[in-house]
DNA sequence: CGCGATTCTTACCTGCAGGTGAGTCCCCCA
DNA sequence: TGGGGGACTCACCTGCAGGTAAGAATCGCG
């Protein structure tokens, strides 16, 4: 659920509850394509851990934040992150 | 240094201490092949999670077990999988 | 002498993840 | 009336992760 070459960068930018709309988040990541960007989102969304809201305005208006439970996902990475600076001089 | 369909499959059978030869873990993991293994055990030993011992036999033998810092990844591996177990019924 | 065990190597192939560029739909506003 | 902003969607292409199969080096043993 959390391969690829995207999903960890989106998810670290919603951490904190932080909620970004699609431009955002394209601006956020610039190296990455729309078709990857939404391709990921849907992903990650289908998995249960972001939220999508359209907001039905004009113009379209699309906002992306993390569910509880991926949210719930960060200090597990945090874990991860930790153990990524221990390491010794490889 | 995770990523691929093999990495987390061979830590898993070498968390706990376990020290096991390569011919252990062809058998412990059917369904790599035997490029495969080697493959990512180079990467893994390249990357400091694991240590490669040459026993000097006929016929050789070489065992592989984790490096500290490879076992002290456990944990944080923990940590992602109850954060998986804790999924709400997507 | 030739076979088998063990660990690794090499060559080749396939499928899919990911990249690129263009097109679409919708409505407001100048 | 058409241009522009926003969020996609589509068709196509490329490169690499991963799969398959065979070969190679070593020595002990029947």
């Amino acid at each position: 659920m959390l391969e690829g070459k995207w999903k960890l960068v989106i998810l670290f930018h919603l951490f904190g509850g932080r909620v970004l709309r699609f431009s955002e988040l394209e601006r956020a990541i610039p190296a990455i394509s729309q078709k990857m960007l939404i391709q990921q989102l849907r992903q990650l969304e289908s998995d249960g851990i972001v939220r999508r809201i359209v907001h039905p305005e004009v113009p379209p208006r699309v906002e992306y934040r993390l569910t509880d439970w991926g949210q719930s996902l960060c200090p597990a990475l945090d874990a991860l992150l930790q153990w990524a600076e221990r390491r010794p001089d490889a």
